[in-house]
RNA sequence: GGGGAAAUGGCGGAACGGCAGACGCAGCCGCCUCAAAAGCGGCCGGGGCAACUCGUGUGGGUUCAAAUCCCACUUUCCCCACCA
């Protein structure tokens, strides 16, 4: 049927001869400039829908328009395959997680391929291959050496349903971000890496990464969490020892009335030697009711409590002795772990000292003010100091100067700054992830696994129940010997968080196979950064801070070069809805890629997420939508099919000659099509959307033209399926051969705008008076201005306008606008 | 509580400070057809016969000119949140 498009038998004999002719594939000794573009890859759950696409497709309408701009192009694809899914679905369907893996790996790459997208499928890789997962044990190893990868017992969050530890950023609200329990509080040794001595450098570098959005800048802002204040020592009443304490508001501190320390303070087992067996007990019994608590539930979800400990702490500036709490609302794992309360100036403290009638103590003023009344409220804003010996009439900046140098001449303290963010808590007790490459032996502790020893093979046919480390339960796997001194010793069980994979993926792509180091340093130095990195917005904190992480120790390594940060510039696309709601499988209303790719096609499909709504913008799938641009496509092939062989002899690469207004419109909306495609990559904007609305108005031109045998319609034949061929590259390739190209037209050069073809013959030219439309006339462009005032001034309405009050001011801007100013 | 982004017809959206609503979807009217589908043509923010006029969440401001810039507010979405 010729008046139709027969996607069915056109777009997947494409994909194939695309792949069979390697046309994608990216060599790096290349002289055109390099690109380095990507999307965040993806977990292979199993299933692709029309969400995961628009990220595809939006990335492979980069990557297909920069190559068409000369650009050497790096596209590549890969799975980050660890993880818990894999394990779930060994428990609940008995089957093996690499099985499992694979399968999903193998249908989400078909689905990909179905798609039309661009990829360099020989740097493709998959994270839980040994060839992948001994690089991350060799990373490991260097951060280990680094003293940046280290163990320790830490109270920590425990999911009881997934039975692992989770990293902070992996704590969403209180419960495990993958399946949504509660999370737990448990004391535990666990691996970290020491993140937290970057974080200045994380917060600082985010300053200058203006190619990320401003929101994701903000997050990681906040996530980092800097906060500058003092440290400084109390003593404790009748014992030998002190208890620190951090503060951002050491201008307040003469109005401290307590101190309150977290339960699992060290110095409450000191504290416990001088104080009453009363109290004793009921520091032990507050403390059990708290031990399971997650940190949500301690903080958010409680009220504040605490306990007295019978023991007094002298405030070292005032000499003053207040007594020591222990309280819920202290976190062991912030700052020292212990808090000065000042109930006068500080919310929490102030409901703590109601609750507990401890004195508030008024000794911050607002500016301007005196001593009123009893505070109501906490004021918890900067002033004037009162009540404070030779710091009171000081401003609360000038006292935190002030007293910091204090404390330091005290030798008691020092300025300290705090971070919110804690380093990265890497083990987890799970089955299907990168084995931790440490041995431990009675006589030499914890041993590193040698490099020559990579990989520690993730052993097969591991029962997976659920209930514990499942390789902590395989003698095989756990028995081994010493490195060092060759005795008998244990591995260790715990796997890799799997964002450790993912932190660093975006190098292995550059030099996939190599079997000598994770990288070689002069390919990396190559192609880094990472021009354009594209994905979900989800990844705000954990991925995309982890990957700066690991790329300044890398960079800090000599390993990579340049600007030590991974991704240039960063977009995050939009998630899909199916008629105004979020698609899921419980719902049913998922939209499946094979699908649609049958019913609509992929051409449709790929124009339909891209033409919708901006890429940033969360995308409405509506079958009418997808239809729409069913119809466009078939408008396309009406317009071009039955001219193909007169357009042969039409060069797309030289204007045609233009006799008619109708032809020099024609060529014009060729040209605008082509400008807008350009543009929209070039100002990393991406809003293809406005694009396609070009290529339609192209079109709906093409299709009212009434003699389709003049060169100017054949030069819109040949020269549309270059325009469309980042969004439709079937299409584009079928209508390119069916012309006598013999080579794929994704390997064409763009249609160059061309000022001659964008010029216009007429303008419009608004005529306002006082602001308010009141003429449109037409003129020729480049009108100059007492021309174009003269044309004004003839319009009759214009004249109604003006009559008999003089002409005060005129704005002229070329070929747009006259505005005449009277009174 | 803190921070960020946004608000335009029935819907998705377009608009370097310069013609608001491009383009599409839905709808309506025609043509074609025995009929339907497909396709093609036209209409499509409100009021008004018209000249005109009102209109981009609300209220101010800057400007010859504001959807666009500034201030305040309302609402929505997102992120963080007892961080001392």
């Amino acid at each position: 049927m010729a008046d139709s498009y027969d996607f069915r038998s056109i777009e997947r004999p494409w994909q194939e001869r695309w792949e069979r002719d390697g046309i994608y594939r990216t060599a790096p000794d290349d002289a055109r400039p390099k690109y380095y573009t990507m999307e965040m890859l993806p977990y292979p759950s199993g299933d692709l829908h029309v969400g995961h696409a628009k990220n595809y497709v939006l990335g492979d309408a980069i990557a297909r328009t920069m190559r068409m701009l000369g650009y050497n192009v790096l596209h590549p694809m890969g799975w980050d395959a660890f993880g818990l899914p894999a394990e779930n679905a060994a428990i609940q369907r008995g089957i093996d997680p690499a099985t499992w893996t694979t399968s999903n790996i193998e249908n989400m790459r078909r689905q990909i391929r179905l798609m039309g997208t661009s990829y360099d499928w020989t740097r493709e890789i998959a994270t839980c291959l040994p060839d992948y997962y001994r690089w991350n044990q060799w990373l490991f190893l260097r951060l280990y050496e680094h003293g940046l990868a280290y163990k320790r017992e830490a109270p920590v969050n425990w999911c009881p349903h997934d039975q692992t530890v989770l990293a902070n950023e992996q704590v969403i609200d209180g419960r495990c971000w993958r399946c949504g329990h509660m999370v737990e509080r448990r004391n535990l040794s666990q691996w970290f890496l020491k993140t937290t001595d970057f974080a200045e450098r994380l917060l600082h570098e985010l300053d200058r990464l203006d190619g990320w959005p401003e929101r994701t800048r903000t997050a990681q802002r906040n996530w980092i969490g800097r906060s500058d204040g003092v440290e400084f020592a109390w003593a404790i009443d009748g014992l030998d020892a002190h208890v620190e304490l951090f503060t951002t508001r050491i201008d307040t501190v003469y109005g401290a009335t307590f101190i309150a320390i977290a339960p699992e303070h060290p110095v409450v087992e000191h504290i416990k030697t001088i104080v009453s067996s009363k109290h004793v007990a009921e520091i032990e019994r507050f403390a059990e009711s708290l031990r399971s608590k997650s940190e949500l539930e301690r903080t958010s979800l409680m009220e504040k409590e605490g306990v007295f400990t019978g023991a007094y702490a002298i405030n070292p500036l005032s000499r003053e002795r207040v007594p020591i709490f222990v309280a819920n609302y202290v976190l062991a794992e912030y700052g020292t772990g212990a808090v000065g309360g000042v109930p006068a100036h500080d919310e929490r403290d102030f409901l703590f000292a109601k609750k507990y009638g401890l004195p508030i103590v008024q000794v911050i003023v607002p500016p301007g003010e005196e001593v009123t009344a009893p505070l109501e409220a906490p004021y918890c804003e900067d002033g004037r100091l009162i009540a404070s010996d030779d710091y009171s009439g000081m401003s609360s900046e000038h006292a935190r100067i002030a007293l910091a140098e204090r404390v330091a001449a005290m030798g008691i303290g020092q300025t300290r700054i705090n971070y919110r963010f804690r380093d990265w808590l890497v083990s987890r007790q799970r089955y299907w992830g990168t084995p931790i490459p440490i041995i431990y032996c009675e006589r030499c502790g914890e041993v590193a696994v040698p490099d020559d020893q990579l990989p520690i093979l993730l052993p097969p046919d591991v029962p997976i129940t659920g209930e514990g480390s499942p390789l902590a339960r395989d003698p095989v796997f756990i028995n081994t010997t010493c490195p060092a001194c060759g005795e008998a010793a244990r591995r260790e069980s715990d796997t890799m968080d799997t964002f450790f994979e993912s932190s660093w993926y975006y190098l292995r792509y550059l030099d996939p196979r190599n079997v000598h180091a994770p990288w070689e340093r002069g390919i990396a130095k190559h192609w880094m950064n990472v021009d354009q990195y594209i994905g979900g917005a989800e990844h705000t904190v954990l991925h995309l801070l982890y990957s700066r992480f690991f790329y300044k120790f890398f960079h800090d390594q000599g390993w990579v070069s340049g600007r030590d940060e991974p991704f240039e510039r960063l977009f995050h696309q939009g998630m899909v809805l199916y008629n105004s709601e979020k698609m899921s499988k419980s719902r049913g209303n998922v939209i499946g890629i094979d699908e649609t790719a049958d019913t609509n096609g992929v051409d449709a499909m790929r124009l339909f997420l891209l033409y919708v709504t901006p890429p940033e913008d969360t995308s409405n799938w509506t079958d009418e939508g997808i239809s729409g641009r069913v119809r466009f496509l078939n408008r396309v092939w009406r317009a071009c099919e039955p001219h193909l062989e007169a357009a042969r002899s039409v060069s797309p690469r030289a204007l045609p000659p233009m006799e008619t207004p109708e032809e020099r419109a024609l060529v014009r909306a060729v040209h605008v099509a082509a400008k807008s495609g350009i543009d929209e990559v070039a100002s990393r904007r991406f809003h293809f959307n406005t694009t396609i609305a070009k290529l339609d108005e192209l079109v709906n031109a093409m299709t009212t033209f009434a003699n389709t045998t003049s060169p100017a319609y054949l030069y819109a034949v040949h020269t549309l399926p270059l325009l469309i061929a980042p969004y439709a590259p079937h299409i584009a390739d079928e209508l390119w051969s069916r012309m006598g190209h013999t080579s794929s037209i994704h390997l064409e050069r763009v249609v160059e705008p061309e000022d001659q073809a964008l010029a216009v013959d007429e303008i419009t030219l608004v005529v306002q008076v006082n602001g308010k439309i009141r003429a449109r006339i037409g003129a020729t462009p480049g009108i100059g201005e007492t021309e174009a005032l003269e044309l004004a001034l003839l319009d009759p309405n214009v004249q109604a306008y003006i009559d008999g009050k003089s002409i005060r001011k005129q704005v002229y801007v070329p070929d747009k606008l006259v505005n005449l100013v009277v009174g």
